[in-house]
DNA sequence: GTAGGGGTTTGATCTGAATCAATATAACGT
DNA sequence: ACGTTATATTGATTCAGATCAAACCCCTAC
């Protein structure tokens, strides 16, 4: 995400200071960046790893809502919205994540237009229909929630054969899926076995196969993924 | 929010400009500011009335997700975003609007580093928790999810008697409520009455009474309205 | 008046998914 | 290899809320 912007255009002065001040930070799995309520000191690009952003609300449910992997930013929305972390964002396997203090961070948004602008999209898309249909697809059924994860996944997890076949290694356990479309475990269990009797998508613990990646999708009816909003 | 940005601190021909450039656009009930799929050509504000936002889905299920009132901007997310509207905003009332064409909406945005604070904090903190916690509420009851949208609306619809008692007047249809708060209105009423047995809130049509306040959100568990996230 | 139409309420029914409980499997440290 | 713990699967049960269908209540129009 860092590479879109053009640094050309950028003040000297600020891309120094932030290059200077930022500092790697190595992880293990299960270790966080941060925490609920945390008050935000800075922000991440991930370079490795992946990283899991969940909310725990006031009955102590836990709810995931995006999951983080290598290049993409952590931790700007609390920053630029100067409020505390609303969620937690653990690590789902060893992580390195470089760390880009407030002060000086803030001084390289503002310091020039591109940068700023780049940023106000990264916000604005950031937490829209994707994630949203994911948040609330109260309607959906289980099975289709599924699906439209495998989607959304697709682009960072999912690996075409030359035949056409869909492979993904994904990142996450039952549990985490579960947390992701709202659902709980069992529940994932079986829409996943469901899914391999239909022979539309073999589950192989982590290991997804899809024969027929179109077939499947267009059950979910989507032809493309929406983005901004309101 | 408008009246929150500091114009003293903007670059004059920004302000001259937009303030030019402005018109007031004046709506009936059900009518549209922008559809779903429409390319944003500015940003609205509200001056009264009321706009529901709502999303369409592929499988042509829609979901409100927001009501913006006066004083409240409307479409800005995708214009910052650089995407199209993925949602349609719809009056609920006779509504002025001031419209702002995006050109110059732009130039005042970025003319001042305090304004354009602002609009990262307005984007951060939209469809933060506060809505988020409606828009997936998948685990939490009916019953509670309305609580939950009491308490969203009080702000700016709850009314304090001298007695403690807390009175709305919602602009929402029972239909409204329920697409708000991912349900059926049938569902909604039956919800509505249950509350009504249970002598906590009292709903009249559209006039809603809550003789004690504090009561009923300890039901909920919420103490604060979270905002930022990720 | 009364006819119509949208929104609302009530009733009866059905079902997807949560829940509870038990077992099986994988992952890990020593 | 083994014991220990986390995660996954399977089964049995239950229930909140969706769905379908009908009646009701406002409105406004004619």
């Amino acid at each position: 995400m860092m590479h879109h912007i053009h640094m050309s255009d950028v003040q000297q002065s600020a891309v120094e200071l932030l290059e200077k001040k930022r500092v790697t930070r190595v992880y293990n799995a299960g270790e966080r960046l941060f925490a609920q309520d945390d008050m935000p000191d800075g922000m991440y690009c991930l370079q490795s790893g992946h990283v899991l952003l969940w909310h725990s609300d006031t009955f102590g449910y836990k709810t995931s809502f995006k999951m983080v992997g290598p290049g993409e930013l952590v931790g700007y929305r609390s920053l630029l919205g100067d409020d505390n972390h609303s969620a937690t964002a653990e690590t789902l396997s060893a992580c390195h994540a470089c760390f880009f203090p407030k002060k000086e961070l803030e001084r390289f948004i503002y310091s020039n237009p591109s940068v700023t602008r780049q940023f106000f999209r990264i916000l604005a898309r950031d937490r829209g229909p994707p994630d949203a249909l994911l948040l609330r697809g109260q309607h959906l059924s289980i099975r289709i929630r599924l699906i439209y994860l495998l989607l959304i996944m697709r682009a960072r997890h999912g690996q075409y054969e030359e035949d056409g076949t869909l492979v993904y290694n994904l990142p996450l356990s039952r549990t985490n899926i579960a947390s992701l479309i709202g659902s709980r475990p069992e529940t994932v269990t079986r829409a996943i076995k469901e899914l391999k009797q239909d022979g539309v998508v073999f589950f192989d613990n982590r290991r997804v196969v899809i024969p027929n990646p179109k077939k499947l999708f267009e059950e979910a009816c989507i032809d493309s993924l929406p983005t901004g909003d309101s």
